[in-house]
DNA sequence: GAACGCACTTGATCTGAATCAAGCTTGTCA
DNA sequence: TGACAAGCTTGATTCAGATCAAGTGCGTTC
């Protein structure tokens, strides 16, 4: 759906990355590159305000002059990093987790493409999670500076940063709601819903998908352990309520689902 | 330390309000009362940016023109309720909590002078959560609108914003961090300890604190039981960590509260 | 194509916190 | 003044999910 560049320019790259972790490519757009301007790009509907006229769009095609890939298994950023730019996933699938160092990791979200990521790293001006992409990825480099120009210039766009923001705010408390009060097949009942929707919103089945992270990764983002998560799979399967085959899972009966997640609601 | 202002003038409010909730009250800042702008409010530290000029603080001083009185066990805004501006804490303390209506509530967080609530509203111009006075209140209204065109015309005021934003962000990973990983009193301690560190910031004591909510309150927001909670206190004390007498907790050995938080990252 | 490691599944057991239950303290109101 | 409710503590019991343990299937490597 979303082809990744051809011919890109591979590069040397950010320095404070950990010298365990392969360096992404960086590469400048448009060097051999095929010119992608945000106006013209398929994911703007998500990324970028609606309703700006001819002007503005011409504003906000000088914010992405860097394209970064990141391998899956990579690092887009790492916790106390310096912070700089935010990130638009272009292409891929990122997961951002949390954890004291040598300790606990857990997983705070995952985002796909249209999403962004580091909106962590504005209040101290580093980073405060690690970014990793779960399969080969690639994303658009917003410099954070550029983009409060561009809100002070253009008050769509201002409110759009907000609205991104608050959206995480929003999307955070729903998540502690989730991990403060649900049982284990509630989370995961909520879990797969929530992908489901998201991918449907970029054009996906609304019943098959494909999980790009480990139970073990779903089991921390959910505060559950992965056997729990594994227990959980069989039994929605065994009901009938989904089909699990490995990574790929076929929703049978969201409604069932739904009634699962409403089931914690009103208990 | 920060006292309320005298001679409010109690005034009819918020149509949408439900019936069974009083009504706050809201009044002009300026009739019958001490004039006090932001810029020779003794908060200004924590709500606004530094280093503005004089220009800039007289702009500063427009964007309040209304305060509100929210008494204890009143609402300041809830679920669903239009969203216009966001309120800076003035005095008192409040808790905020999401919901499933006549379902369970998780509070998602307490905030206190100095800190700004409303945040969630701002994605889909509705408030997406409630907030509720822990006792007798006062905010400082900030209408949206103004916020944002003063974040045009001035950059620190712009930054401030988004650091805001980002730091409740921030937080709200901490809290999906503990409670995804850690245990009962893992939690408590960390409760403890961040509410003793704000107070501190605000001038209060670093070992005495008063708490503003009750022991269903507090594990709602961990994800414990009430009982759970009053559990943890009693080992806690017995263990002389603290003291407890009903809400006023003094903290005894906050090193040894610090370490049963840090035993939970390193497990 | 044998050997290895990784991701996952499934079963058995254990345990931390929930639940159920009883009683205590304090403040309020008839 | 006594009755009541709200908020809290503490004990006994239960249970959901963690932990421990033993496999299975599959892709990768040499």
């Amino acid at each position: 759906m979303f082809d990744p560049l051809p011919n890109a320019l591979p590069n040397a790259a950010a320095a404070l990355t950990p010298s365990t972790t392969r360096i992404a490519t960086v590469y400048p757009i448009n060097s051999h590159n095929i010119k992608v301007a945000c106006s013209n790009c398929n994911l703007r509907e998500l990324c970028m305000p609606v309703g700006l006229n001819r002007e503005e769009l011409d504003q906000i095609d000088t914010l992405v002059n860097l394209r970064r890939k990141v391998k899956k298994g990579d690092l887009l950023f790492h916790n106390g990093e310096r912070f700089n730019s935010l990130f638009a996933i272009r292409t891929g699938f990122f997961k951002s987790s949390v954890g004291s160092a040598e300790g606990h990791e857990q997983v705070t979200g995952f985002q796909m493409a249209g999403e962004v990521l580091g909106l962590d790293g504005i209040s101290s001006d580093h980073h405060t999670c690690d970014a990793i992409a779960l399969e080969d990825s690639e994303v658009c480099v917003m410099p954070f500076d550029r983009i409060e120009e561009l809100a002070r210039d253009i008050a769509s766009m201002q409110r759009h940063v907000h609205k991104i923001m608050s959206r995480e705010i929003v999307r955070e408390n729903g998540i502690m709601l989730l991990l403060g009060s649900m049982r284990a097949e509630e989370r995961m009942a909520a879990f797969l819903l929530n992908l489901v929707d998201r991918l449907q919103a970029r054009g996906f089945s609304q019943s098959e998908l494909v999980l790009r992270m480990s139970r073990a990764e779903i089991g921390s983002y959910l505060g559950l352990k992965l056997e729990t998560v594994s227990r959980a799979f069989s039994k929605f399967a065994e009901d009938g309520l989904i089909e699990v085959d490995k990574r790929n899972i076929r929703i049978l009966r969201s409604d069932l689902l739904r009634e699962i997640v409403g089931r914690a609601e009103c208990g």
